[in-house]
DNA sequence: CCGGTTTGAGTCAAGGTGACCTTTAGGGCT
DNA sequence: AGCCCTAAAGGTCACCTTGACTCAAACCGG
């Protein structure tokens, strides 16, 4: 084992990780956000996350906190690891550096307060943003880029389903990208897009009757990460660029 | 400040950053190896990389590892972040979790062998994977994750001219695609793609004249970060997903 | 049985792509 | 000068994807 107190100017640094947890619940895209019950940021809101123990990985870290804060095991919901976040002053109490992780899932129940957390609720992201309380630390800066990477990934991978419970029908994952997104789609060119892309989707053969309208098939997510063709976004958007380090 | 002896089980971690910075040269994509002067993996190859100080950003660490190892200045070349790893036993040394930088330059010149570097040299990266001597720690992995995330890049961004020196013809650029992705461009093609892409290059109106052959246009990199629309592998190349946590 | 609603299939024009060809502008050689 | 070689630059054409749109299918409620 290094000795901590050796290398001076090399300190040691204590690491945590934040979860940006997604889902869409009545047609809102929304965070999971806890209230903090300590200082600093007493009373704020922030994202779910915590220390890094010993022998743990980043993503048993992840996964771990998951379970705590919400009950939610991971094995139904996508998780993936967003970037590092280090400003030397984003925490008061001294060297925090903490691990994004961005986890999405079907519409989950409300979170059953974990055992250290205070009340973690769902936030629609649009009333976080324009709310009167900020969220404690970097913790908006972390959202901003777990939003955009999401809608990212929804153009070019499978994750999308990821929101969806299973089984589903197309008009199910037509909705997530309209509400993650913010645009209407046109259904008819949706549904071709999919449809056509290899181990999308893969029918169950059976049908869902909904209250109102015709009967529609159900689905299963399918092997394929990658979606090939891109479904983007129509040119119109106005997309943030990949983070870059720019000196100085 | 944190007493960092307070919590066991949440021990302090060491964090570094490691660098992979890639270049093209005579006609091969290379990678900016050391040779590791202590133990562990004494004598390995490795990745460029440090402690990250007091006061600093990971951002900034990677920036002065990039000076210390190179005698680059970051200015001239494109820094971003990677992804970190965490594996517990990654450095027998202790708990050490890394944050991968990914840098892209022009033909830079010899490395300038660094303050506490010993050599470093380029290396090209075909050689590093079926070479002898396999890299230090868990670095061959890093490489692996920082070039498929070149190769994505080039599709979407307009990240390949941080590859060429300017001003560069459409022909260097093209040549930096073939090298990247390991496959041939339909010249005509690759011309008609990136002129026609809004703010990716600027012509500077000056003609190089080669040793053989016509003339050609040259130009700079223009603002856009974004490559709308993006410019495909073609279609039966097999890339690997999105990196995701599978548990368990 | 009729109107409402959503699914699912099809049409069509516009634009992008891949394969291929031709012309242009040099250098080098006889 | 004239000819060949090379690479740049520009053009053609068939094919495919995309976006906008129309239309039939399948259910429900009244």
């Amino acid at each position: 084992m290094i000795d901590v107190t050796a290398k001076p100017g090399h300190a040691p640094v204590f690491v945590t990780v934040d979860l940006v947890i997604l889902t869409v619940r009545q047609d809102v895209l929304q965070v999971l956000l806890i209230e903090r019950g300590n200082e600093p940021y007493l009373g704020f809101p922030a994202l779910p996350g915590g220390h890094v123990r010993d022998g743990e990985t980043l993503d048993q870290a992840a996964l771990r906190e998951l379970g705590e804060e919400t009950g939610v095991d991971g094995r139904s919901l996508h998780l993936e690891q967003l970037r590092a976040y280090s400003d030397p002053g984003r925490d008061p109490r001294g060297r925090v550096i903490t691990v994004a992780y961005l986890a999405l899932g079907p519409g989950l129940p409300h979170p059953t307060a974990g055992t250290d957390a205070t009340a973690a609720r769902w936030v629609p992201v649009a009333d976080v943003f324009d709310g009167p309380v900020p969220l404690a630390f970097d913790h908006a800066g972390i959202l901003r880029d777990a939003l955009e990477r999401a809608r990212s990934q929804l153009e070019h991978t499978t994750v999308a389903a990821a929101f969806c419970a299973e089984p589903f029908t197309v008009g199910d994952l037509r909705h997530i990208y309209e509400v993650v997104w913010g645009m209407p789609l046109d259904p008819s060119n949706f549904r071709r897009k999919v449809t056509n892309a290899d181990s999308f989707l893969v029918p169950t053969g059976e049908r869902r009757h909904p209250e109102t309208g015709r009967p529609a098939a159900l689905y299963r997510r399918g092997a394929a990460r990658l979606l090939l063709p891109p479904l983007l976004r129509s040119g119109d958007v106005t997309r943030p660029g990949p983070v870059v380090v720019t000196p100085h």
